[in-house]
DNA sequence: TTGATGTCGATGCGATTGCATCTATATTGA
DNA sequence: TCAATATAGATGCAATCGCATCGACATCAA
């Protein structure tokens, strides 16, 4: 049976409650202030970009981006309407299909990544020392 | 200058968002199942609680709950309606008003608790080893 | 086969969020 | 004092989310 949490559990939860929404807050604020598209466009982008030539289905990158089906499904709208993404029909499965990025998508990806990445070592790792940032990886893996 | 994050913060980064993102998930889950209202209303409650009897401005709620200023005029709208807070006159500042806990209020984040707690425990309590909830306590608080 | 059930993805509708802006009061500085 | 500016909080409107459900195809069991 689960029980309360002890103190230790519950600073925890919310350490890494706060921390993940000031740092995300920080990434998105700078991305708009450079007129960039939200971070879940850049994560959809580059799993679509890792994917490579055979694409994604709409449930895989569900899966990866842990999206909610419709919100994938709405994204995945958006994102085809601005040319990033395209819906290529899918041969083994007639229901569904395959996304795959655009040239313009990989264009947009890397003038992200531009923002996002110094954005990522100024809110994360100017604050954590050498070491650090693994310990904190390590721990994050745990609780997924 | 900021310049590109190394692998270890990129990975600190996404590992934080996951874990977050799911943890949060599965504690709303929860909520939701037991027919509860969602997370940011328990932290409200919670902040009014522990203010006591003088209360809270809404612009303290708002920096106590990382909201934006509209977000939490509306969660005090909503909050208000369903008889959970009380706004009462500011005599210091008549542009203001001070927002209290009501006895119905604090019913709710009881019962709440009960759900929350238990939820909080599964979902970072039992994957943590003992200690590895402080040192992911301490490492949160260095991004903040 | 074929009927029952499961999975893929889309969508109507109401609720919430984000943006811009507004009103009212407070504060500051000439 | 009083005009200029700043701060507290609300709100109209468009975009997005959450829920429920749908249509289309796939899979499985008899």
């Amino acid at each position: 049976m689960t029980c309360k949490p002890d103190d230790a559990t519950v600073s925890a939860w919310i350490g890494l409650s706060r921390a993940q929404r000031l740092a995300t807050a920080g990434i998105e604020a700078r991305l708009k202030a450079a007129d960039l598209p939200p971070l879940s466009w850049y994560d959809a982008l580059w799993e679509l970009e890792k994917a490579g030539e055979c694409g994604l289905r709409p449930f895989e990158l569900e899966k990866a981006l842990l999206f909610e089906q419709y919100n994938l499904s709405r994204l995945v709208d958006r994102m085809t309407r601005a040319g990033l993404v395209d819906r290529c029909v899918c041969p083994d499965d007639r229901r569904g299909q395959t996304l795959k990025i655009s040239g313009e998508g990989r264009a947009l990806r890397q003038r992200m990544w531009a923002v996002y990445g110094p954005a990522i070592a100024e809110v994360i790792g100017e604050r954590l020392a050498p070491g650090e940032a693994d310990q904190l990886a390590a721990l994050s893996a745990k609780l997924c």
